[in-house]
DNA sequence: AGTTAGCACTCGAACTTCCTGAGTGCTAAA
DNA sequence: TTTAGCACTCAGGAAGTTCGAGTGCTAACT
């Protein structure tokens, strides 16, 4: 059954109020909030039937009405007003995005303290990677113990690792194997990469000392590295702050499960790079979630990665303040990160790619 | 003046109770934790003037006693028994030192929740580099617009960026330019990469495209990276298990210390590597900290690198246990990583210098 | 001098009891 | 369908009470 214009205002502001206060809303607050032309006795009415229709609850009998994940649900699908950042924050976003942007290797978790300091909420932030190849092989001889391995990846980052062996090569062999590495190696996936073709990689240079699976063993390594997902939490100690989380055991619960098995392969399933998604309460799969809201937003990291960033909180969180906000940052970040419609932002600017950690 | 044995028994009779409890510790208690011959009037005795020397205090009149800074100080300093980690513990760190130890990058955060993990505390890793120079320079081309800067460290690490310009350039003005700078800016510090020395290179090499500054900017930003500190704090969370922060306030206060501003640069100033350094309430200069304790443990992580882990607890905290791990793990990480002593551990783990992040 | 038994005293923690008032649901009138 | 009126409920805070662990002190003992 639709509800009624004035039971949709109504339950708009016992939402609304209960985020700001956390106390339980009663029938003269709602009064006393909205301009709403009828007496507490009808709102009192209307109370009742909204928590029939499972939208409020009561935590007891003399107390006002809290929403249940029902209310949420439907405050954030119809009635919750989009809002407008303050110029204030804006800036603060611009001016965090672009002075961090140079750091790629850190980027990870600014964005995250970003997030959790304009929210005040724990943050999460995410990067997954999509399954790269090898564009580009190089090894640089250093002494007659040591080269490097250079790779550039089909995304554009760079890797390397010195290799230092305990026994020695000639100059020739490593410019051989970079050759030869360069002609079969490039353009494949890490599970293509198997025994037979190493060993006749071996034959071909005539390497004898293992140096080819060596190198081979680090591509592997490189390429399946390319494909997990990882993921930094940054300021979970603002729950304390909350009401909700004043009993430290729950406190801690969340906490812990926030810092070791939040596994960020599977959590963020489901999101179109560039909007926003929110699981409230009991919608999250996680246990430990069920009491918790989450608020994901996703951007494109260029480079064909992904980038999810998100925010934990009560279900009592101020869902449409924190979704503008996670959406203003996403977006800036597709626009600094993004591939294709990257503006020229001055000269130094322009080594934008890399792996300089 | 100096206790009499029996005091020096009492008082760490009631260190050790009350690291194990939390509660004050009364006379009665102390009698029967003890061997002790004497009666609870003497340990009462015994108690009165412990408190008068400033070792412990009563939190009020009808309580027991509980330890002062100056109590727990000469307690780790005189009384405290070295312990000896059991079997699985030892184990259990071996076994993680080696499984970790190949991925460079993530070793920080790795070793830091490693020591959370076992002591329950926080625990805080933070590496200091010490500053490095470029041992060789090498600029690989890719495409036109395209080349990858490789610089190898005077530490053995190698870092790399993949340079990607709005113009064009000839393969052959980045092989003077890599000749060029492996001759001019290898062996110097980045304070020493000055305005001229990047002019005249430009002037040497024909460069009037900017090149060189561009290379030359990305070697000062490594070398200067090469200087700071980073550190992680891992499982604060276990903060919220202890008895002396169930008032979320207070944890509040030193979680959000530890994961914003401790500053990793200036809290360890003074460790002699090898061994454990403990910081007790008041002795830690930090303001938030003034009510925790600190034990740090440096290591050596090669490549002239310093490391520290740490762990932060309540002034009730069990020294003894802590350092043992702390001390253990710092050892282990030393063996695993210092330059001169590493042991071979089969092939694969040979090539444990670099940097593929 | 150091140790012990005995005893009166203290005071926080925990448990009662009581009270208050915010908020309700229901009924009857508009 | 809305409103005024009223009796009812019940969490939470204030005040009072009890309980007991632990103390300090004194006086006797070794």
């Amino acid at each position: 059954m639709e509800l009624s214009e004035r039971r949709k205002k109504i339950l708009s502001i016992v939402v609304e109020e209960y985020i700001e206060t956390a106390e339980p809303v009663g029938s003269k607050t709602v009064l006393q909030r909205g301009c709403l032309s009828c007496s507490s006795a009808t709102v009192r009415n209307d109370l009742a039937a909204l928590e029939q229709e499972g939208y409020l609850e009561q935590p007891h009998t003399s107390a006002g009405r809290i929403p249940t994940a029902k209310g949420y649900r439907f405050y954030v699908n119809e009635l919750m007003k989009e809002q407008k950042l303050t110029a204030e924050e804006t800036e603060q976003i611009n001016a965090t995005l672009s002075s961090k942007i140079e750091e790629l290797d850190k980027l990870m978790s600014d964005v995250g303290n970003l997030a959790s300091e304009l929210t005040h909420y724990p943050a999460l932030a995410v990067t997954s990677g999509t399954p790269a190849t090898i564009k580009r092989f190089d090894l640089i001889y250093i002494d007659q113990n040591t080269f490097i391995i250079v790779l550039l990846l089909s995304n554009n980052a760079v890797k390397n690792k010195l290799i230092h062996l305990p026994f020695s090569f000639e100059e020739d062999m490593i410019r051989r194997l970079s050759a030869v590495f360069n002609a079969s190696f490039t353009g494949i996936k890490d599970d293509e990469i198997t025994t037979n073709l190493i060993v006749s990689t071996e034959r071909s240079v005539g390497d004898v000392m293992g140096l080819t699976s060596v190198i081979a063993g680090f591509a592997i390594d490189v390429l399946s590295s390319t494909k997990v997902s990882e993921g930094v939490i940054s300021g979970s100690e603002n729950l304390l702050k909350l009401p909700e989380f004043q009993d430290p055991t729950k406190a801690h619960k969340l906490m812990s499960y926030l810092s070791t098995s939040a596994d960020f392969n599977n959590l963020p399933n489901l999101s179109p790079s560039g909007d926003v998604k929110v699981l409230i309460g009991p919608e999250n799969v996680a246990e430990e979630l069920k009491d918790s809201s989450v608020i994901l937003a996703s951007y494109d990291a260029g480079d064909n990665m992904k980038g999810i960033i998100g925010v934990v909180g009560p279900t009592r969180m101020d869902y449409s303040n924190v979704a503008a906000k996670l959406s203003y940052i996403a977006e800036g970040l597709s626009q600094l990160l993004g591939g294709s419609s990257r503006p020229p932002t001055g000269f130094g600017k322009l080594m934008i790619k890399g792996d300089d950690s």
